[in-house]
DNA sequence: GCGACAG
DNA sequence: ATCTTGTCGC
């Protein structure tokens, strides 16, 4: 549609290169800091909330990447929704291609979390990512950017607040408040075992909060990070020999 | 301008 | 994320 809008240097004899920041990471060069943020705001607007029907979802994928000095692995764990029985997983071990900058976490961790995605024998019905969706300063944190990407419900799971402000929840399990953030309501700290500080869930794509709340407290029946999240986050570790 | 800041 | 021991509590 906008064959125009995109700003380059002219080039002669070259055939029409499809727009490289749209179809990132699969363009081959990381972005600048000033080109993800923009990419950010132009794809911030394609996140859908929707409602799931946790009852009807099969297989929920976890993910989460490992890190020491300079190397790192990627790991994407598929459980069976009803037992939490492993039924596949993949690991990806790469370097990392972009710094740790706060906001722009999908950039340093998506690259290596598709490559293990892909790796998979199996489609996900809904994937939980470690960090937030759009519980995120400009509404398009790491769980929004995978499931526009992959155009699959996705939700994230944060260990510690990032934007926005909460209420602590009840101290039971189940219990949350709404996360508030410049007075909109970007997730929830929801309390996943009684007496212990809660997670914090943002929806990604594809989900409502409602949905996405079910469906974490579903997956933590025993410790406060969803198993989904847990067996990644061991896959990836042992992986990299930690 | 200063501090805060997912993992 | 990672660096790190013991310790309080169910």
């Amino acid at each position: 549609m906008n064959a125009s809008a995109t700003n380059s240097e002219p080039s002669p004899s070259t055939p029409a290169p499809s727009p490289p920041s749209t179809l990132w990471p699969r363009a081959a060069e990381p972005p600048s800091v000033e080109e993800a943020r923009a990419l950010q705001d132009r794809l911030a607007p394609e996140v859908r909330a929707e409602p799931l029907d946790v009852e009807r979802v099969g297989l929920v994928a976890g993910l989460d990447v490992s890190y020491t000095e300079g190397r790192l692995v990627a790991a994407a764990v598929v459980l069976s929704a009803r037992t939490l029985e492993v039924v596949d997983s993949a690991t990806v071990a790469s370097e990392p291609r972009f710094p740790y900058v706060p906001g722009l976490f999908a950039f340093r961790e998506l690259p290596p979390l598709i490559d293990a995605i892909d790796r998979l024998g199996t489609a996900p019905d809904v994937f939980v990512c470690d960090g937030f969706g759009l519980a995120h300063p400009r509404r398009f944190g790491l769980a929004c950017h995978l499931g526009v990407l992959l155009d699959r419900p996705t939700l994230g799971v944060g260990k510690t607040p990032f934007v926005g402000r909460a209420e602590p929840p009840a101290p039971e399990r189940g219990a949350w408040s709404p996360l508030v953030d410049d007075g909109e309501v970007v997730g929830r700290a929801l309390r996943t075992r009684t007496g212990v500080k809660p997670v914090y869930v943002s929806i990604g794509h594809r989900v409502d909060l409602d949905s996405a709340t079910e469906l974490v407290l579903r997956m933590a029946p025993n410790y406060r990070i969803p198993e989904p999240i847990r067996r990644a986050d061991r896959l990836s570790r042992d992986h990299l020999g930690v």
